[in-house]
DNA sequence: TGCGTTGATGTCCGAATCGACATACCGTGC
DNA sequence: GCACGGTATGTCGATTCGGACATCAACGCA
């Protein structure tokens, strides 16, 4: 967390600490997190686009319903592997990708 | 495979069709395929700027030599997720593994 | 030559993840 | 209210992936 935003939280009567520092993560495993959680929205965000249901995903995929909703809720038993292929397969290219992560990680900067 | 480098390698006596269309993939696959190598090259070379070995760099990320020079050789049981967990783990920020993602992209068009 | 270090490769088996299915939940329209 | 389409959640057997270990090749050095 940026050190600016720290200080208005402080100021504002908030007990300062993320969720990283809460649950005892290292910076590693706090950005993976981070990283995961963008492309959860990514996906969702895409499939919205295409006007799909996650049933309708789910067939594009080769996989499940239950599987999709889960990928989109960001499930512990989704993996990053799943979720990049999907992005893939639903036709984002890897430099979108690539933006998606550079941006994403500069939003959690801010 | 961009029009352009088809039509030199075409000219310089070269059968054309990449590995995607000689394996039958889709672009969703090849995407990922690329996508992978970039990674697994970021790895090795992060690894050695850090002048450690990969008995070394196991030991940080909790895992062990073998697995190490897999991931460095690209061998299919090594998923995406650990390996981007072991670029963030020694110290790739997510923007840079956002950047080096785009980067990859862009080499590959070309 | 023999020795130590580094990296590559194959295998094992427990853990994580997969697609699939059942089922519950939630709106919307009748 | 009820039905229906869409989504969320829990579970299961099968597959994949993980760390660990053994082993091998390649290299430099005494």
């Amino acid at each position: 967390m940026e050190a600016a935003k720290k200080k208005r939280l402080k100021a504002s009567g908030w007990i300062v600490g993320d969720v990283k520092a809460f649950l005892g993560l290292t910076d590693g495993e706090a950005a993976f997190i981070e990283l995961k959680l963008a492309l959860t929205d990514s996906l969702k965000r895409r499939r919205l686009d295409l006007g799909l249901t996650q049933t309708q995903l789910a067939k594009r995929l080769e996989s499940s319903q239950s599987r999709v909703a889960k990928m989109e809720a960001g499930d512990r038993t989704v993996s990053l592997d799943l979720l990049v292929r999907s992005l893939l397969a639903v036709g984002m290219t890897v430099r979108e990708l690539g933006k998606v992560i550079a941006a994403a990680a500069r939003r959690s900067e801010a």
